[in-house]
DNA sequence: ATGTGAATGTTATATTATAACACCTGCAAA
DNA sequence: TTTGCAGGTGTTATAATATAACATTCACAT
C-alpha cells in the first residue's frame, strides 16, 4: 500500500510538482483495493472535475512512476514500490478484479514469480517492449 | 509474415469457421505492416461495415491465435507463428510504429531477446498476466 | 422440412481519451 | 517594477474505442 508521505518525499526529491488535483488524484487510485478506471476516479473527484483534468494527473503520476497503467481494462494502481525505474508485473485477478504486483530487476524472475508465486494460476500473458527499432535508432 | 493458407489449414484442423468477414479482417490486418485499429479496419471493410462485425472477428480471430492486440494503443497485428498457446513478446518502435514478434517458450528468454535483439532500444514494458488469485480459486 | 445454434446485420449507446483555447500563477530577466 | 514566459489548470467540445440489445440469416443435423 503506497504511503501518500512517501509519495510526497520522492516528488520533492526530484522536484516535481505534486500538485493539489495529482494529490487528490493519487489519493483516490491509493485507497482502493481495486484497479481504479479514470473515469471512476473522475466521479470521486466531484466539483465538477472534467475528464481532462484526470487524465493529466494521472500522465504525471504515471511519469513520475507512482501508479500503473492496466492495459488490459485500462485501470490503474498505484505503485507499492515507488522508484525511478522499474520492470513490475502485474497479477490481475480475473475473478475478482484485484491486482498484486511482483517486481524484480530481472524481468524473467518477475514473470517466474507470477506464475508459481502466490498461488496465482495465470491464464492471459501480456508482454509487451515499446522502444526504438534498430533503423529508427540509425535515422534519430 | 502470416499466410492466409496457413490460418485456413490451421482453422479447418481445429473445426474452426473462418467465416467471409472474419477472413475480410485477417486479410486487412495480415496485409498491414504496421499495427492495424479496430477503425482503420472499418473503413477498409466498405459495404458499410459496423463495428460489431470487426469486433466480433478480432475476439474470435484473437481467440484462435491468428493475431495479437497491442494494448498499449489498442492496435492489432498478425501472429508471425500462429499456435494454439505462446507467450509471445512484441517490440512495438515507438518512431515508426512498426512491430516485431519475439516469441519463446519460456517468457523470460523473449524478454531478454526482447533487450539485445534486433538492436532494438527498449524504453517501456508492460508485464501483465491475468488469470485466478489464490482466493478466487479456493472459491471456485 | 425444420428446428437449432452459431454467425451476422443493424441501431443505438457506453466508455475511454484528447484537442483546443482561455486563464492563472509563480518566478526570473530586463 | 513589470514584463514575459512556462507550467499548470479550467472548460467546452469532440474524437476514438468498444459493447448492448435485438432482429435476421445461414449451415447443418435431425
Amino acid at each position: 500500500m503506497l504511503k501518500m508521505r512517501a509519495a510526497e518525499d520522492l516528488c520533492a526529491r526530484r522536484g516535481l510538482r505534486l500538485t493539489p488535483p495529482r494529490k487528490r488524484v493519487l489519493r483516490i487510485v491509493a485507497a482502493s483495493a481495486k484497479p481504479v478506471k479514470a473515469y471512476d476516479i473522475l466521479k470521486k473527484m466531484g466539483r465538477g472535475a472534467q475528464p481532462p483534468t484526470v487524465y493529466r494527473a494521472l500522465d504525471f503520476l504515471l511519469g513520475a512512476g507512482l501508479l500503473h497503467k492496466i492495459q488490459n481494462g485500462a485501470a490503474f494502481v498505484a505503485c507499492a514500490h515507488p522508484r525511478r525505474e522499474h520492470d513490475c508485473c502485474l497479477l490481475i485477478c480475473a475473478a475478482c478484479g484485484r491486482c498484486d504486483e511482483s517486481c524484480a530487476r530481472r524481468p524473467d524472475s518477475a514473470l517466474r514469480r507470477a506464475a508459481g508465486d502466490a498461488g496465482f494460476l495465470p491464464q492471459h500473458l501480456i508482454m509487451e517492449v515499446t522502444g526504438l527499432c534498430r533503423r529508427c535508432r540509425k535515422n534519430k
